[in-house]
DNA sequence: ATGGCAGGAAGCTCCTGA
């Protein structure tokens, strides 16, 4: 079974990327983050023609979380129970014996704004609800963009990186908060390349030189762990015409 | 100190992203 998450960075934009890539690769499932689309412009039809169903939680403009499957995604939920939030950040569902949480963390602007205060409190509901999810669910997989390089070996330049957002001490500490409820990064189950990242700037060539960061992630819970086979990120997609910034990561479960 | 690039909405400029 394999398992992917990608931040396509406008639905609408990506389409043709996304069906080219079910169709060479057909994953199980892909999680996908920042639609930026109403629930009445997701492109249902094409996805169901490329032989996939969708549970899906869209906005105008901003956000949008997807999850599309081989199967019927089961039991469909729709945010952080206790959370009040209009943003469409988190949609959750079940395939076969496996419970998928598809999450867009908040990417927080900067340290002094008020959306990096929105980001810890997001992250600390989203940590509270997911110990009580594992409850219900312990075979689950959280995956989607984390907007947290986790160490500085995710970041190209730490140093010209140090005191920013996605990369703070208090982001990387509520990383770690989730780890700690018995998740691993899948990525660090492996040997993996030196300078392996998920996200590129638009600008500067960054992706020609690869200036990146690794802040997509794929966490599993303990039963998942001794199933999964590999991890990577498929940076073959941040090389197409009109790319998103994102490439996917990937996972495959036994 | 700020732009660089991209997408969306609005409407010929601005907000957000990371």
């Amino acid at each position: 079974m394999r398992l992917a998450a990608w931040n396509v960075n406008s639905l609408k934009v990506r389409l043709p990327h996304l069906l080219d890539w079910l169709a060479a690769d057909q994953p199980d499932v892909v999680c996908l983050q920042e639609l930026k689309l109403e629930d009445a412009k997701f492109p249902i039809a094409e996805i169901e023609r490329a032989g996939y169903q969708a549970a899906y939680s869209g906005q105008k403009t901003y956000n949008g979380v997807a999850i599309l499957a081989r199967e019927i995604p089961e039991s469909v939920e729709f945010g952080i129970a206790g959370l009040d939030d209009p943003q469409r950040r988190v949609i959750s569902a079940s395939i076969g014996d496996v419970r998928l949480v598809c999450a867009y963390v908040p990417n927080g602007q900067s340290l002094d704004s008020d959306k990096y205060q929105y980001k810890l409190g997001w992250l600390k509901s989203f940590t509270g609800w997911l110990r009580d999810e594992l409850q219900k669910y312990p075979a689950m997989a959280v995956l989607g963009d984390f907007n947290i390089a986790p160490e500085d070996r995710d970041v190209h330049d730490p140093k010209a990186w140090q005191g920013q957002v996605l990369v703070s001490p208090a982001e990387r500490a509520a990383f770690q908060e989730l780890l700690a409820l018995g998740f691993k990064d899948s990525f660090r189950l492996f040997e993996q390349p030196e300078k392996s990242f998920s996200w590129w700037d638009y600008r500067m060539n960054a992706f020609k030189r690869n200036l990146g960061l690794r802040i997509d992630h794929i966490l599993l819970s303990a039963p998942l762990v001794p199933r999964c086979k590999s991890s990577s990120i498929a940076v073959d997609l941040r090389k197409l015409e009109r790319p998103s910034d994102h490439a996917p990561v990937i996972v495959e479960l036994d």
